[in-house]
DNA sequence: TGCAGAGTTTAGAATTTTCTTAACTATATA
DNA sequence: TATATAGTTAAGAAAATTCTAAACTCTGCA
């Protein structure tokens, strides 16, 4: 364990990430799956119908972030949010989009 | 203006799209130094010991994507966030930072 | 032990991001 | 008009991300 001091030199590029687990299309999905309740590796793959292989290296980039952890249940894997802030900012980025929206859709429209 | 309805299809890219803001520690300073008032491209550079053009660079992204705004006053350009959602998200992911170091150095000392 | 199902890891190609340098536009003022 | 200051944009190299295919590990069970 090393580095467990938190420097201000590194703070942004800490922080920067912790939010890179939220750009990829298909963690957003994935953690939105994961919003309300643990999943396994498989149920994940069915429900965003890419490759196992993929959705394991996303749940791992996530993992070692801390962003999930994992539970064995015999042959099974069980991912769930670590914290449920994450899923709180994404709500927020989320609002935001949807904001932008509605904001256009006025200027198009003028309702 | 093309595409203002938003298709669930592409749902999970654009708000992957959004929160690609917020994953290069540049624009997380620059938001940080945004937070609370507007300010020019030149106080930016010095706040942050960045080049001129890279720093209107990140400015670029985040304005394209509607994150930021822009008004002039004279020969200066006066830079501010948009949405303050955006900065409530950044703040929730510093603290999903700051509390898994917290826990890191409780398993650490244990206390 | 051997097999099948569940999940992980690796290697590499394609794409995207980031930064630097240089050229460019816009505004104010002498 | 000429010049300085403020900011933007373009081109390209270096680095990081993403996905696919294939090989691998781990567990439960016959």
């Amino acid at each position: 364990m090393k580095n467990v001091v938190l420097t201000d030199k590194s703070l942004f590029e800490m922080q920067a990430e912790i939010c890179k687990t939220l750009t990829n299309p298909k963690r957003i999905e994935i953690l939105n799956n994961l919003r309300n309740e643990e999943k396994t590796v498989t149920e994940l793959v069915n429900a965003l119908g890419v490759s196992k292989a993929n959705v394991s290296q996303h749940l791992a980039v996530m993992r070692h972030k801390g962003i999930l952890t994992t539970r064995r249940d015999g042959v099974n894997i069980y991912y769930r949010v670590a914290n449920p802030k994450v899923i709180e900012a994404c709500t927020l980025m989320k609002e935001v989009l949807f904001e932008q929206h509605a904001a256009k859709k006025k200027a198009v429209t003028g309702i």
